[in-house]
DNA sequence: CTGTATCCAGCCGGATACTG
DNA sequence: CAGTATCCGGCTGGATACAG
């Protein structure tokens, strides 16, 4: 069920296709946006202004961290409680994130990230 | 049907939640993909290496001309045939897309677009 | 708080057939 | 070639309840 390694994706050889087969969703990247601005539990993602459902939630924080995109810290045993760091594989897309930013800023007027990023 | 304008989305007031209510899935950017690399027809979208399924390409070429990623133009009356055009705002995509590209080329090493962009 | 589980309607997307 | 239509299984995602 875990699933590590990439899965049999690899629609094909395209960056951007493979990229697609681990980000191609409504909320992946939302939750990469989260974690570069320095949001780190599962609380915080669900307070973001998208309200995103708690099964979904779980279910991509499980996927990103199969696909190497973040890992889980301990912060509490007992019961054990994480937080999610990104990898660099995940960090290193902050100048996609960047680069769609200053794309929507300009497509959807009056849009603005919360807080200015790097 | 045809639905121009924007409907209900805009999740929120993040650009980046706002781009991905258009483009968030897994075939929209391969298909601004495909047009920037200047396919303009229905066959040359088919012949990508990613397989799309017919229904959904026609599915996702009618919602980008709605939401004024792209335009279509009749090269051919009786029957009418049309070639679709990136607009201004689709061409724009280009910056995220070679973002993008550039991750993907780090991460997924071996990949490679097929030819060089701009 | 940090999740997990479940119900369920609806969309996604693959395959295929069909029309002009 | 350029689409449209349909069948259909499975995932998506909203709501809610439950557990440690």
């Amino acid at each position: 069920m875990v699933d590590h390694d990439q899965q049999n994706h690899e629609r094909s050889c395209c960056p951007i296709a493979c990229a697609l087969d681990h980000l191609g969703d409504k909320w992946t990247l939302l939750i990469i946006r989260d974690l570069l601005l320095g949001k780190k539990r599962y609380q915080e993602f669900l307070e973001s202004p998208e309200q995103i459902a708690t099964n979904i939630l779980a279910n991509r924080l499980k996927k990103l961290e199969a696909t190497g995109f973040l890992t889980q810290q301990v912060y509490q045993k007992n019961p054990v409680r994480y937080e999610y760091v990104l990898t660099k594989k995940g960090e290193d897309l902050r100048q996609v994130l960047q680069a769609l930013v200053e794309w929507g800023k300009t497509y959807y007027p009056g849009t603005e990230v919360f807080k200015p990023y790097g």
